[in-house]
DNA sequence: TGCACTCTACCAACTAGTAGGCAGGCTGTC
DNA sequence: GACAGCCTGCCTACTAGTTGGTAGAGTGCA
């Protein structure tokens, strides 16, 4: 893993755990054990490096739905694939999702960045939404309305599971997964 | 209003915003027209004052709360007042819920802020697993498992609702809102 | 030798905060 | 009624520390 890298991955951690604004320069030269001006060399401003976390995040996160999708046509894997990575960043890591950090301090993260997570967002959703569309077409699951308000929902409620699950326990972040997926079996 | 109740609304107003971290007493005094030496008068320091901002609005939430089940026993109104509450808050003035804010900023920011706002998130659960459990038994509700947890769920949701729609509009909070009421709906 | 990467040294701006002083209003005493 | 003292709330002036950032120099490797 070459320096850019190291960085991206850090700044992505501490995004992740302490959202864009708490972090700094500082904060990565601490940890990586270069000063702030070779930093500054690899990404010449906090902004850029924001957005060059929010595009890596964004197609990292898209190859890994991407791979769920490859592994198994079942649409209640599918879903659990997803759910999975949402335990794993809070369980082990108490991570929560990129995309909702920044959706949460959005009035103040730089537009480049706010604009490349709210695309991920929506490709989220859409992959979401295709997911409850085949469930609930192949009678394995059954919802109110329109599959891609379904989709939003199952989002929305992620986001909050994780940002719920630092306060109260990854339990409780996992308690709230389960709900949304028994409230979609199919009756 | 005297001038640490305005000091508690600016703040607060601010923290929905924008969140604690991005937030400063120069914010503060550039909005009052008075120095940041004055608001630490009132609030010596940025972790007082973040306490009394989350005291103050769990107070407030709490209260509202209880005058949504003074004003009705029906438990599809009550669930309607709060998520009228949520909705009012993102479509008129671009706000989060504070708790749901905090939540997001759960590792910076102080910890008897953050207790503060775990204590309120209980309470809003316990609330809405009291409309819940009532609607249910009462069959005009459905959802699977516990209470508690279909009320963790819809709070979930409603944080997740609320920083959504700060990147994709108003109206996609209310149809995360209106999904999960629809799906409370009995069969 | 040139380039990528790192460093030192520095900057302006901003942050949360401190200390002492001023002004106005209220209360008590003479 | 006048005056002094106290209190609240505000001010000026200042602090140490941190932030994101700049400019130029040094080092190692192909």
């Amino acid at each position: 893993m070459d320096r850019k890298e190291q960085i991206l991955e850090i700044a992505t951690e501490l995004i992740q755990t302490r959202g864009y604004t708490a972090f700094s320069y500082q904060d990565l030269s601490d940890r990586l054990g270069i000063t702030k001006a070779s930093i500054h060399h690899h990404f010449p401003s906090k902004a850029n490096l924001g957005f060059a976390v929010a595009e890596r995040y964004s197609t990292a996160v898209t190859a890994s739905l991407a791979e769920v999708k490859q592994n198994t046509d079942d649409p209640w894997e599918q879903l659990d694939g997803y759910v999975g990575q949402i335990l794993q960043l809070i369980k082990t890591r108490d991570r929560i999702c990129a995309a909702g950090a920044v959706h949460s301090e959005y009035n103040v993260v730089p537009e480049s960045m706010s604009d490349a997570m709210a695309r991920l967002a929506k490709h989220i959703i859409a992959w979401l939404t295709d997911v409850l569309e085949v469930g609930r077409r192949e009678g394995m699951m059954d919802f109110p309305g329109k599959p891609e308000h379904q989709a939003a929902l199952v989002f929305a409620a992620a986001q909050g599971a994780m940002q719920f699950g630092r306060a109260h326990g990854a339990v409780k972040a996992r308690q709230i997964m389960d709900q949304i997926k028994e409230s979609l079996k199919a009756a």
